[in-house]
DNA sequence: TGCTCATATCTGTCAAGCCATATATAATAA
DNA sequence: TTATTATATATGGCTTGACAGATATGAGCA
C-alpha cells in the first residue's frame, strides 16, 4: 500500500498564486486563450521568464497549453477540487477589480484591436474565448 | 512622493497560506485562543519552528498574539480586505474537512480534556473561544 | 532557414529548519 | 524586599533548499 494520500494539495495552489507575475498572467488570460507572445509584449517581461511562470501554473494545474503551429495558447484551467476552484475564481475576480490589472488588460485590448501599437509577431493569433472547461 | 502603492498585497496572504505547517497551525487555532505550548505538543514540531511560523502569520496579518504572563495566546485575525478575508475563511473551512486536520484537532481536544495524555506544561492555560474580531 | 517557445545553467534572495541563546515573566529562596 | 532559578516564548547564527531573474541554447514547426 503506497499510502501517500498527499494531504496538503492546496498549498500548491497557494504557492502558484503567491507571485505577482503569475497573478498578472492569470488576470491577462482570464477566460481566453492567449499565446505567449502577447504576454511578453504586454507585460514587458522577458520571454523565458514568462515561459517559466506559465510552466509553473501548468504544474500547479491551473493553466493548460495548446500548440497551434509555432504558437502556444494558454488558458486557465479550473481545478477539480471545489475549494481550489472557488479560491481561484475569487482571486481572478479580485484581480479584475484592481487598477494595475485593468491597465494590463486594456493594453491587451489595444494590442488586439490596433496591431501596430505593440511589436507582436506578424500573424500572431488573436486571443480567443474558451469555455472554462474543468480540466 | 513615495509612490509604493503596493499593488500586490494579496500574494502576501497566499504566501502565508502556502506552507503545510502554517495551515496546521491555522486549523488548530480556529476560533479559539491557544498558547504556543499546545502547538508544540500537539503537532510534535520544535518550539522555534512553531514560533517562527506564528511570527510569519502575524506579519501576514492573519494571526495576532496576546501575552498573559509567560504564555502567548494566538488567535486568527480576519483581514480588513474583503477578498483576503473570504479566502482565509474558505481555506479554514476546507481545512476543517480534511482528515489529517481533524486528527490534529482531536489531539487538541484530548490534550484539553485529559491533561495527562500530553506533556503540556503544568498550568498551561486552556484554549478559550474568542469572537472573530476584524483586527 | 527563421520564428516561437521551452529549458539549462548560473547567481542572488528568501525562507525553512536546526541549535543555541536571549528575553520576559513567574516562582522560590534568602 | 531582593536575588536566584525555572519556565515559556522569541530570536540570532548557520546551513540548506526552493525559486526568481538573466543569458544562452535547444526543440518544434512553418
Amino acid at each position: 500500500m503506497p499510502k501517500k494520500n498527499k494531504p496538503f494539495a492546496i498549498d500548491l495552489l497557494f504557492r502558484a498564486l503567491a507571485d505577482p507575475t503569475r497573478l498578472r498572467l492569470l488576470n491577462l488570460i482570464g477566460d481566453r486563450e492567449i499565446c505567449v507572445c502577447y504576454f511578453v509584449e504586454i507585460l514587458g517581461i522577458s520571454q523565458p521568464k514568462i515561459s517559466r511562470h506559465l510552466a509553473y501554473l501548468r504544474r500547479a494545474g491551473i493553466a493548460a497549453a495548446r500548440r497551434q503551429g509555432r504558437w502556444m495558447h494558454y488558458r486557465v484551467v479550473t481545478p477539480q477540487d471545489a475549494v481550489a476552484s472557488s479560491i481561484l475564481k475569487e482571486t481572478l475576480k479580485h484581480l479584475r477589480e484592481r487598477p494595475d490589472m485593468q491597465r494590463d488588460f486594456s493594453r491587451l485590448d489595444t494590442a488586439c484591436c490596433k496591431p501596430g501599437k505593440f511589436e507582436l509577431p506578424q500573424k500572431a493569433p488573436q486571443p480567443s474565448l474558451v469555455s472554462l472547461a474543468v480540466r
